[in-house]
DNA sequence: GACATAAGTGTCAGATAAACACTAACATAC
DNA sequence: GTATGTTAGTGTTTATCTGACACTTATGTC
């Protein structure tokens, strides 16, 4: 007796703070009016992790983003076409990081609290990831994953701010991040406005997200 | 282009207490001397949570239980045999709920902390299972899937002392958890052994398992 | 009724988290 | 070059939460 073959997806929620908002990456489905989250089938001999990887590369040609595994669905009535497993992710991408700042065409940056209607259950996906990353923060480094190279304690402030979409105190949140060790001064400062420049700070560890408490 | 078509499996890492040791249920390969985890493979119109309860009810005869899916391994090397997505799971049992109170031959509880060599990639399930759980008593009621219907405060602590490894604090422990409403007094009393009968409790949402924090 | 055993109960101290306001450095306009 | 606007940067105090700690109570057995 053989064993039920299906076919595998992999799909990403592609997070990146852009304008003070919190935005996911959509593509237009091929189909129609809908949108969906990049990826697609996983190969026979590919990696799930690669897979998401590969998708997620060739359609933003983004790469060495942090990267982790959401969900898995897999009922058999969320595509109404076929069945079809979806091994889900979500990922982090610094600002400035995208290789086309503005996504070519059939793509958008859109703000997680006003998503047009989505492609079968992306719209699930989008709102456990969100849930996850949020609930990240509280325990982790994850938010300097959405950092550039070097960066100033206003604008990470500003990143918590944004994702928890609460104001945060100035100064505990300084005393906060910098007990935590994971930052250091770059010596340099950000001369930008017509005040005092900040001190830029770099990541000691890029790439890696600790726990923490 | 048709889609590459794989077999996808389910696998439950099923934990209960047992002589105050944390243990998990594993089935003996039909193969070989090695355990594995208790799943198979997924049907085609089959969801995946279905899957694994299907599984795990007809290897155990347990229903209903509390289930959470853990993870999805899809490493093209996980089985030498063949390429298989297995998207595993962890249930929690109660003690005394077991329909095979001592599971039918080619079954076993085992202690976590001493596992004997498992199938393919079936320890790192394992452990991560363990990791999840342990993180979950932390911020969650999880723990309350474990016991039965009713019980002592001092069993539900030898509970948490066992999965944490480590002991606890006798009053701050009756505080907290009672802070947290989420028990009830019975308004009976276990009279078991030669000392005071303790009060017994019961869970008020049963099934429901809680964020806390 | 003495003894062994586990159940049940409060308080205090240390640590952690939250609230809060001013000075410093720069760019620009006058 | 001085006044002004703007954001950067910095400590202390208070409230809350967490962790340590010891004795009395109720039962069964001898």
């Amino acid at each position: 007796m053989l064993p039920p073959l299906l076919p595998v997806t992999t799909a990403v929620v592609l997070f990146s703070i852009r304008n003070e908002r919190l935005e996911v990456l959509l593509v237009r489905c091929a189909a129609g009016a809908a949108w969906a989250l990049p990826g697609g089938h996983a190969e026979l001999d590919e990696d799930l992790d690669t897979s998401a990887r590969r998708h997620l590369e060739a359609q933003t040609g983004v790469r060495g983003l942090y990267l982790e595994q959401l969900y898995t669905f897999g009922r058999p009535d969320r595509d109404p076409e076929r069945r079809v497993i979806a091994v889900t992710y979500y990922a982090l991408v610094p600002a400035g990081r995208l290789g086309l700042a503005l996504p070519a065409d059939g793509f958008a940056w859109l703000p997680i609290d006003a998503l047009p209607a989505l492609e079968l259950d992306h719209a699930d996906v989008v709102r456990l990831a969100h849930q996850r990353l949020a609930a990240k923060l509280e325990y982790s480094t994850i938010a300097l994953q959405f950092m550039p190279e070097h960066f100033t304690l206003s604008e990470l402030q500003a990143v918590y701010e944004t994702i928890l979409g609460a104001p945060l105190d100035k100064r505990n949140f300084r005393k906060r991040v910098l007990s935590l060790a994971c930052i250091e001064q770059t010596g340099e400062v950000s001369r930008q406005g017509h005040h005092r420049p900040a001190r830029l700070y770099r990541v000691r560890a890029p790439g890696k997200v600790e726990f923490i408490r």
